[in-house]
Parts: structure tokens; C-alpha cells; sequence
RNA sequence: GGAGAAAUGGCAGAGUGGUCGAAUGCGGCAGUCUUGAAAACUGUUGAGGGUCACACCUCCGGGGGUUCGAAUCCCUCUUUCUCCGCCA
């Protein structure tokens, strides 16, 4: 959410950066302005109407310890219009600042200045490339005709169990995914993320306070009975850790790591692209969250950004890095880094981490804060990413490393698994 | 799931329906003292709205109600604790 005094100050800004998001932002931010002067102007009389009634309640109780009883119920004759004025006002307010809330919720995130323009993944600048390509037998396979050569990942015994997009993974497929799971948290917590294992059900104001709530709603998995959600990635509940809380200036860094499986209900993604491990409706993922101080939050997200490279790298997985532009950039975030693996049989790019710092954006609905060195307490920025999605990159490692033979186990995660081959 | 008790500031812990945003202690911060530190003493120390700044308003788990007036009374929800039941 945005800082409606920051809107207050600079609408014009704001709507000039929104244009980068293809979205004229000019009506909601002029009715925000407009309703923002509703609620103030209706706080104020609401403010003086119970100043008034304070007072007389005081003065009540005053002269009814000094015996003056008549004079005293002479003062409440008085309150009877000042309550009706209150209440009155007070739902007033009340609409007014919930009507402004719903507004604010509508208003994505103002992009970073390096976001490029553009309307669609086709306008995502890449920013870096990095392994090369493996030119494979002509006879090699995509990844879902290589899990059932192998047995390791069943689509259709999870099809009996729960639906399409529940996987099952098998033998040395779920001893693979296993071991990718150990490397990434040992890769992370080596980096000074400290490791979390959180609920993977969040509440209605967790959903809130990371934005997937209210725009998303349609994409999580709900628990009516209860009023849960499935979470849709670690970074929900891992940031919600946060909420409600002012943070010590001295407190920063906070990094965190958290596996966690993520529940997405993907509504309306339908066709080739989603062949099996390419889109699920559970998969495992690796999160890195970080709460940082404002002045050090890009450099925080050139961190992470390094640190999935480095992942990438020793995975030996040839991968791209995009800035996403103003038209493919997530809601609530200010600049996202995507990484995507070359799926060597798919001939395609497979999107296997984002990472993003959503500046004060998430901060502001968490009413995650700190006091900084003038004991001024200010929102801080929270920053997010994938180290790493674990279905495309056990996509990638399955169609790259193939050969005649099986498939090669990469070099770092052969101490994980215990085995170097599958076959 | 059943029965009972509780929820107050960073923490601990008072609080009779009126001057309680809330005693007291600890912690934090500033100062005095000290070569420095500790101790001691003094002061200060919640959040939000509003204002140029004050004033003023709201918040004692959440929501609703009674009352001129609620931390205090009533209803409801949530959470925690104790006992019972069930259980990985």
C-alpha cells in the first residue's frame, strides 16, 4: 500500500511513475486525495463534537461529587445531541476511511526508476546470461518423458490422489528434490539467513499485510471452515513475521529462510506451457526474505540477486537474469529481478526465482517499522526471493544433464543425494 | 471437544464506573558524580490521527452494548493457562 501522506505531498509523482505500468493513475489518486479531505475534514468535527462531550461528562462528575444533583442533570440534558452528532459522525469517518482503505489496496506499487517500460514479458530487459547451452542428442527428451522413463516423478498417481498439478515424486526424483531442498537452505544459512520453518496456513491478515489479499484472492487455496489460506509462498508467513512490530535501527539485517511448499490455485493457466513440472498447484520452494533500512535495500537486493547466481552457477545451469518491466512487474513490487533456467529439451526459458524489493509498499499495510537514529519511526523495506523454486529446476537439471545413459546428478548435489546417476 | 481462569505500556505488575494514557518495579535513553566504568541520584521513556506548532481526539486482546462518563459492568469472538477427553 502507499503512503498516503507521500501521495499527499506528490500526486503528480505518482501518477508519472504509474504511467510505467500502462495504468493512468489519475482518478483513483485525485479520489484518494478527495476522500483523504473527507476523512480529515469528518475526524476534526468528530474530534471537537467529542472534546465537547468530554468536558460535560467531566463537569458531570464534578458537580455530582460536590451534591449538586440538579445542576448536574441539567449538564446531561445536554449530551443527548452530542451523542447523536457523534455517532453519526463517527460512521461517517468510518465509511470514509474504509472506502479510502479499499482505494488504496487497488493502487499497485510505484515502480523503481531502472524498470523499463513496456507492456507484456516481451519488453523484460535482460540484464545477464551466464552458462552455456548443452547441445543434446537429437533423441533427448523434456523432462516429463524422462520422469517416466526413470520412475521418478508419477503425474498421474497424483491426478488419483488430489488432481492435475500434484505430483508424485519417487525414488531418486524425491531423493533429488530432497537434496535440492538441503542444498539451497545450506547455501542460504551459510550467507547468514537464519533458518524458519513456518505454517504453511496463514490467516486473513498475514494474506493482508504481503498484498496478496485483497487482488489475489482467487489464486489461494481458502480454508472457509476456518478462514485459512494455503500459503502461495514462503514469503507470507515468513514476512508476516514482522507484522505489527518497530524494529531498532541496530536490528538490521534481518534475513530469513524458509522451505516451504507453495499452493497455487493458477485459475485459467491452461495449455502446452503447463506440462508437467512447468506449472503446479503444489510444488516446494526455498525463500529468502530480508527487512532492511531503506538507505540499503538495493544494495540487500543486489545480494540476493548474487546469491541465486551463485546457486545457479555451481548448479551449472546456463541462466538468464530480466528486469521486469513496468507491464510484467508483480503488484506490490518496486523492481524484480526474474532468473530463468534454459529448459535444453523444451527449448524455452523456465522462470525458477524472482526476486524483488517491494521498497515501503509491504511495509506500510504490515505497519512493519523502526526507529531510526533520530528515534523517528519510519516503515522499512521488506525484499523477497526464490533460492530456489524446486520443480523447474529439477526440470532443468533432468533435460540438461541427460544423456544416453540416465541423468547426470550435478556435481554439488552428489554429496546430498548419495548417488551421481540416475538411471 | 468439555469445565474453569485470564488477557493492561519493551517486560513484570497495580487499577473502587468520573481528574487513568494508566501506580510501582525492571529495562531503555539523557544528565549529575567518576580518570573511565559500576553503583547511587535526577530527569525522561507507548502508538496513531490532527496542527506551522500547540490544542484536541483515539487506542488497556478484537468487535459490539449499557452509561452523561468504561481499563473497570454486559454480550460476543480470538488467544493463553489449568483440569478432563482424544491424539502424531
Amino acid at each position: 500500500m502507499l503512503q498516503l501522506q507521500a501521495i499527499r505531498e506528490n500526486k503528480d509523482l505518482f501518477i508519472d511513475a504509474l504511467k510505467k505500468r500502462n495504468i493512468d493513475a489519475a482518478p483513483m489518486v485525485n479520489e484518494v486525495i478527495q476522500l483523504d479531505e473527507k476523512r480529515r475534514t469528518t475526524q476534526t468535527q468528530l474530534d471537537n463534537i467529542l472534546a465537547e462531550s468530554n468536558k460535560l461528562s467531566k463537569d458531570i462528575g464534578a458537580l455530582y461529587q460536590n451534591g449538586k444533583y440538579q445542576e448536574a442533570e441539567a449538564l446531561k440534558q445536554k449530551t443527548g445531541s452530542l451523542k447523536e452528532d457523534s455517532k453519526k459522525l463517527g460512521d461517517e469517518l468510518k465509511t470514509a476511511t474504509e472506502t479510502l482503505q479499499a482505494l488504496l489496496y487497488q493502487i499497485p506499487n510505484v515502480p523503481h526508476d531502472t524498470v523499463p517500460a513496456g507492456t507484456s514479458e516481451e519488453d523484460n530487459e535482460e540484464v545477464y546470461e551466464e552458462g552455456a547451452i548443452p547441445v543434446l542428442q537429437t533423441d533427448a527428451l523434456p523432462h516429463w518423458e524422462l520422469a517416466k522413463k526413470y520412475d521418478i516423478i508419477d503425474l498421474e498417481l497424483g491426478v488419483k490422489i488430489a488432481g492435475a498439478g500434484f505430483p508424485v515424486y519417487k525414488g531418486k526424483g524425491a531423493k533429488l528434490q530432497r537434496a535440492l531442498i538441503n542444498y539451497f537452505l545450506d547455501k542460504n544459512t551459510a550467507e547468514g539467513y537464519t533458518e524458519v520453518q513456518v505454517p504453511h496456513l496463514v490467516n486473513e491478515a498475514s494474506g493482508y499485510g504481503t498484498g496478496q489479499l485483497p487482488d489475489k484472492e482467487g489464486q489461494m487455496y481458502h480454508l472457509t471452515e476456518d478462514n485459512l489460506y494455503l500459503i502461495p509462498t514462503g514469503e507470507v508467513p515468513v514476512t508476516n513475521m514482522f507484522r505489527d512490530q518497530i524494529l531498532d535501527v541496530g536490528d538490521f539485517p534481518l534475513q530469513y529462510t524458509a522451505y516451504t511448499p507453495c499452493f497455487r490455485r493458477e485459475a485459467g493457466s491452461y495449455g502446452a506451457h503447463v506440462r508437467g513440472l512447468n506449472r503446479l498447484h503444489q510444488f516446494d520452494k526455498v525463500e529468502i526474505v530480508r527487512v532492511e533500512h531503506p538507505d540499503r535495500s538495493y544494495a540487500a537486493l543486489d545480494e540476493m540477486v548474487e546469491q541465486v547466481k551463485i546457486i545457479l552457477r555451481e548448479l551449472e545451469l546456463p541462466y538468464r537474469i530480466l528486469r521486469l518491466c513496468g507491464g510484467d512487474l508483480g503488484f506490490t513490487a518496486a523492481l524484480t529481478y526474474d532468473f530463468e533456467v534454459f529448459s535444453t529439451a523444451q527449448d524455452r526459458w523456465l522462470e525458477i526465482s524472482s526476486v524483488s524489493n517491494f521498497e515501503t509498499y509491504q511495509a506500510n499495510r504490515l505497519k512493519l517499522r523502526f526507529k531510526d537514529e533520530n528515534g523517528k519511526s519510519q516503515l522499512a523495506h521488506t525484499l523477497n526471493g526464490s533460492a530456489l523454486a524446486l520443480p523447474r529446476v529439477l526440470a532443468g537439471i533432468l533435460e540438461n544433464y541427460q544423456t544416453g545413459d540416465g541423468i547426470r546428478i550435478p556435481e554439488v548435489l552428489v554429496p546430498y543425494c548419495g548417488f551421481d546417476m540416475i538411471s
